[in-house]
DNA sequence: CAATAAATGGCAACCGGTTGACAAATGGGG
DNA sequence: CCCCATTTGTCAACCGGTTGCCATTTATTG
């Protein structure tokens, strides 16, 4: 006896109800297909599939779905294709001014080519890095990580699952976005030579940075191959914090011109010895790595080894909508210039008053 | 030999192989429906509907998505519910610090509370501002627009759709998160009058700029309470370049002290008269609005009045998921304090040398 | 003009979780 | 021991596009 109760009256409507409106949510493919006359299929092909449909159908639905004011739903979309036009940006810290010009550089790109950025923050920590990249991972069509913290095999574990694309590091097998930094540093520190300094230090940035690491090697060479003398300062944290707190290594590691890990690191620096009444770069030259925004407030101005972070988000975002849209599997690293901003903070050594 | 064709023996499996898992994609209900034993949507009311199923069985389900690495399909979940767990900002500049911190609350706040943010730029364009506002309405629960370009009716229009909630701004009917300017500005003016300043400009911001109009306000009233005069300038845009453009009408005004609609705009105008030969304080006080990240970076640095923008964020992000979390129609502003930061900037006018 | 190839539109089965309606099981009271 | 009130689990119909397959229509060509 089961005899289901018939929901539907057979006769009155000749399609099912199925998908009535009621003039409340917002119109589907099955509404446009209704004015338009023809099958929801055909919808879809029309909207999606160009060149699928004749010109004709194709502008009797488009005028249906402009009428009916239509816009797709991109979770039914994302159903079953698994498409989302959604990409995410992981950085380590959003209130670090490196990042905004990679943020806007990304989503600049992103709404160029019709997608959707999704951002979050590791907070500098490995774990929640990964947890966030995780968790994006299932409603973005790919990932970019901002100079990740987590280690390499994790970072290949997540290139697996989708494309990801690295900002700031390389990672073997992964695509990357770098910037040289040889070319800038070596303008950086000829013009140091020039200047008559022998002795430099370099400020690191935190460990796991593989990008400090670059930095490192990239002036000890420079130095060696201008016959200058270098040495290596550790600092806590890459912020402006920092900077003022390896200002006493500074002072008493006896240089005379200081390359920092990054800007905020230079500017702290610079602060705290100007505090102490050491006049830049008359007793001190300070060179940054960056050149943020606001690196040219200083008093004097902040003299830089310019990464191009902006072109970094938007050719991290290119590379990775190129990788989506099926350009094979590059895989490459992009490298990008770096070059030497100069400003103030370094010159010419005066002799001591 | 086990017969590889006949994808279905009749009486092996005893469910259709519909939700056949091919050991691909990821795991689904129906895998854990299968691994406990139960009927998939049982699985689905004992994953999101607590006290729905029996202790018993809530265990079993559990420890199968466990085994099995369940993760929901965000997707899957928002079709039928529309629900997403996700909300959109919009910012007029990404690259604006002012946005940093109004980013960077929001984003903890969501991450916290096991939301995603969404960010989108309108480049300081109502109707890019628009665009991607109806844009991100589809895909997300909520919206926050901060310092939202576009004008009341349109925000209102949205607000109908989805909840939504302005920051930096105050729209009839939609719940706001507004710094109450009267406070600091209260300050910063008193200031001035105390160092002998009798005539001040106020650089305004964007004509759209809901919160130019409150500050030029606030300043003209605090000003008629101090007894001192003042003059308001307009800028072109409200960034450094723009400061530096309106030091000559801040030059041709004659007053002694000048408050910006932001810091960007004093710090691009300090720039400007010290290039010139001005010396700040000395000959012109420069008050600034937001205390940005770098606002202490200038000599002399920036006093300014700051506003709380991450307590604005993360005030906003509150108020948006209370709402969506069905505490009612809320609707009100919540207000913030503002406070005058006193650097260097601003002082006592010395005798023109 | 018939035969064949290509373009076009329609049908229906998905994607994976949600939820109203209902049946079965469980428990309590008389 | 039976009846009724609750809990717990099941069924099936959604949500709104997508897409493989097939039937038709239209264009091409001998």
């Amino acid at each position: 006896m089961t005899e289901p109760k018939k929901p539907d009256a057979p006769a009155a409507t000749g399609r099912a109800n199925k998908h009535a409106r009621d003039g409340k949510s917002n119109p589907t493919i099955y509404d446009i297909a209704k004015v338009a006359g023809v099958n929801p299929s055909t919808v879809s092909r029309a909207l999606s599939k160009p060149g699928r449909v004749s010109a004709k159908t194709q502008k009797l639905i488009e005028d249906a779905a402009a009428e009916l004011n239509y816009q797709v739903n991109p979770f039914a979309r994302a159903l079953p294709t698994g498409r989302t036009n959604t990409f995410g940006l992981i950085v380590a810290d959003i209130t670090n001014p490196t990042f905004f010009d990679i943020i806007r550089g990304a989503e600049t790109t992103a709404t160029l080519r019709d997608y959707t950025l999704v951002l979050a923050e590791s907070a500098e920590s490995a774990v929640t890095e990964l947890t966030a990249a995780r968790r994006l991972m299932a409603t973005v069509d790919g990932l970019i990580l901002a100079s990740p913290r987590t280690d390499d095999d994790n970072i290949r574990a997540l290139a697996r699952d989708k494309p990801v694309v690295v900002i700031n590091r390389e990672v073997e097998g992964v695509p990357c976005v770098v910037p040289d930094v040889n070319k800038g540093i070596g303008e950086a520190v000829r013009s140091l030579a020039a200047n008559g300094h022998t002795k430099v230090a370099f400020v690191a940035g935190p460990p796991q940075s593989w990008m400090s690491a670059r930095r490192w090697e990239g002036v000890r060479a420079a130095c060696e191959w201008s016959r200058l003398e270098a040495v290596r300062l550790d600092s806590t944290k890459p912020t402006v914090d920092g900077g003022r707190q390896v200002a006493r290594d500074v002072r008493a590691s006896g240089v005379t011109a200081v390359l920092t890990y990054n800007d905020l690191l230079a500017i702290g620096l610079m602060q705290e010895l100007q505090a102490a009444g050491i006049v830049v770069p008359d007793q001190i030259s300070i060179v940054g790595f960056d050149d943020i925004f606001g690196a040219d407030f200083t008093t004097p101005p902040l003299t830089t080894v310019r990464s191009p972070l902006g072109e970094c988000g938007s050719g991290a975002a290119t590379l990775l909508l190129d990788l989506l849209h099926g350009m094979g599997e590059p895989a490459g690293t992009l490298r990008v210039e770096t070059e030497l901003v100069l400003r103030g903070s370094s010159g010419r050594l005066l002799p001591a008053g």
